[in-house]
This record gives C-alpha cells, sequence and structure tokens, in this order.
DNA sequence: ATCGCAGCCTGTACGC
DNA sequence: TGCGTACAGGCTGCGA
C-alpha cells in the first residue's frame, strides 16, 4: 500500500507529466468523505480557478501547492491512485474526485476503500510539521535519530509505523527494515546498543531507497494496490525479503520466515537472524 | 508514556 | 456455484 516510496513514485510522475503550470477549470466530488471537514461544494469552490505552482511530498502526503496561497496535501491511505484521463473517457466507479485541467486533460483520484483524503489548507505547515523527520533528507542524520530512539520505551515496529517519530514508513518497509537491520520488531527501541541503532538508521534508509529505485511495491492486483500514475505496477515485490513470505526461505540463513501479530497488524521475521533478546 | 481496540471501507481469499 | 466470514493495512480517537 502506499507508503513512502509509492508516494515518490506519484510524485515524480506527476511533475513528469506536465500538470505542473495548469489551471484547475473544474473540481467534482463524488464521495463526501474525501474532502471533509469541507463539503464537497465549499470545497470545489475555492480550488476552482487556481494553477498548480509545485507537487511535493512530505511523509505520506502529495503536496499541491496552489496559486492564492493554498495547498492541497492528498492522502492515499490503503487504496489511493492518481491517475490521467483524456475525456470523454467514462468515469470508474471508485473514481471519486476529478480535476478537469486547463489543456484538456483531467487529474482523476481513485481508491477503492475511500480511505485517503483531500486536505484544503492556507496552512500546510500546521499539518506536516507535527510529523516526524524525513529519513532520506539531508537533515536527517544518525546521531539524532539514536537519541530520539533511546528517549522512548517502545516496541522497534509501532515505533517505526508511528509517523510523528520518523516519516514514510508502512507495514511493508518496516518489516523490510527490521530484517536488513537485524532487529526483532518486538525489542525496545531503548534496549538497543548503538551499532544496532546504527544498522536500523542505515536500513531505514537503504529499504527505502530500494523501494523508490523500483518504482514501489505492487502486491497481487494494481487495480487494487499500488500503481503509478500512467497505471504501471512497481517492481520492488520481488525483492522483498520478508513481507508475504511467509514459510519462506530468509534470503540470508534459509530459515523459514514466520509470521506475528505486532500492534494488530501483521509482522515477518526470520527467526534465526532478528532475535527477540 | 504506551498499548489495545474500534472504526472508516471494499475486494479478495478462504471455508463450507 | 454461492454464501458467510476474516482479513488486508494507514490513521485517529478513545479508554486503560
Amino acid at each position: 500500500m502506499p507508503e513512502l516510496p509509492e508516494v515518490e513514485t506519484v510524485v515524480r510522475d506527476l511533475r513528469a507529466s506536465g500538470v505542473v503550470g495548469r489551471v484547475i477549470e473544474s473540481v467534482r466530488v463524488y464521495w463526501p468523505a474525501i474532502t471533509a471537514p469541507l463539503s464537497p461544494a465549499f470545497f470545489a469552490r475555492r480550488v476552482r480557478g487556481r494553477r498548480i505552482l509545485e507537487i511535493g511530498r512530505r511523509a505520506k502526503f502529495i503536496v499541491i501547492r496552489l496559486s492564492g496561497g493554498y495547498s492541497l496535501l492528498v492522502h492515499l491511505r490503503m487504496t489511493g491512485q492518481m491517475g490521467l484521463a483524456r475525456p470523454p473517457e467514462p468515469r470508474d466507479k471508485h473514481q471519486h474526485l476529478i480535476l478537469r485541467l486547463d489543456d484538456g486533460r483531467e487529474l482523476r483520484y481513485r481508491d477503492i476503500r475511500k480511505f485517503g483524503c483531500w486536505i484544503l489548507t492556507d496552512a500546510p505547515d500546521a499539518i506536516t510539521g507535527r510529523l516526524g523527520p524525513e529519513p532520506l533528507a539531508p537533515g536527517f542524520r544518525s546521531g539524532d535519530f539514536i537519541a530520539r530512539l533511546s528517549r522512548h520505551r517502545r516496541r522497534l515496529k509501532p515505533l517505526l509505523l508511528d509517523q510523528t517519530f520518523i516519516a514514510g514508513l508502512g507495514n511493508i518497509y518496516a518489516d523490510e527494515t527490521l530484517w536488513q537491520a537485524r532487529l526483532h520488531p518486538l525489542r525496545r527501541s531503548e534496549t538497543l546498543s548503538a551499532p544496532e541503532a546504527r544498522r536500523l538508521f542505515k536500513a531505514i534508509r537503504a529499504t527505502l531507497k530500494r523501494g523508490i529505485r523500483n518504482r514501489g511495491t505492487t502486491l497481487g492486483n494494481a487495480k487494487a494496490n499500488f500503481q503509478s500514475l500512467e497505471g504501471r505496477r512497481g517492481a520492488n515485490q520481488e525483492q522483498l525479503k520478508v513481507f508475504h513470505r511467509t514459510g519462506q526461505p530468509c534470503p540470508r540463513c534459509n530459515t523459514p520466515i514466520r509470521r506475528l501479530i505486532v500492534a494488530q497488524r501483521s509482522s515477518h521475521v526470520c527467526p534465526r537472524c532478528q532475535r527477540q533478546s
């Protein structure tokens, strides 16, 4: 599901597509919860007529900067997808928000489970400021990260998933990161040795970078999972070491991968490489 | 401070 | 084949 590498892939595709610089001529919303707490009508009035100035990413948000001091923060949550279409291509039943652009194209938001949201705001920092550091930004330093690790007394898995601790990891990349670092998801953050903490820092960055290089992870059907702007699958699922590989051999030691539940979500570990003690 | 759980949704994979 | 149920996972808000 969309985590940092998938969102980054979509953002890069959006930039390459030429939608930056276009004016939004009309806005149609087919599922009101997507624009909550704003009503679709209010949302549409505020967005229509503005120009797209810039598209970026912060954590798992797509940040679309508009003229007039407004920004759209788009969160794909579980099944959100961006697509470009040219009318009169019919609307798919899962497309819930459509922006018509002044070059005749339409930017369409598709979301099977409708968990995603489009936040219109004139103060995006009020939302993104609460998030933890960007793991791939130059300012993300191992010293700061290790100090913050020791300030918490939490299990590693939920800590890595906590967007206020570090931005961008989801279930897939958290499991892959912990395998790479040879750390158990139930380990407490304050018990890590300095080498273990450094391993974790490096593994986060390496795992996310590989995900971006492979244009994201697409498990199963791309229509119901991740696809990029042009509907392409990612390739990172072929590189996964533990996620969704229960019973298959660990690439490092051949021990069968095990699945366990941590913080109400599935976790995948090599019981030999990732000892709990 | 940290944890567990319900809720938001729908498609898919399972058992019978 | 069809029906019912569990499950997938990002995030919030609640109570413990």
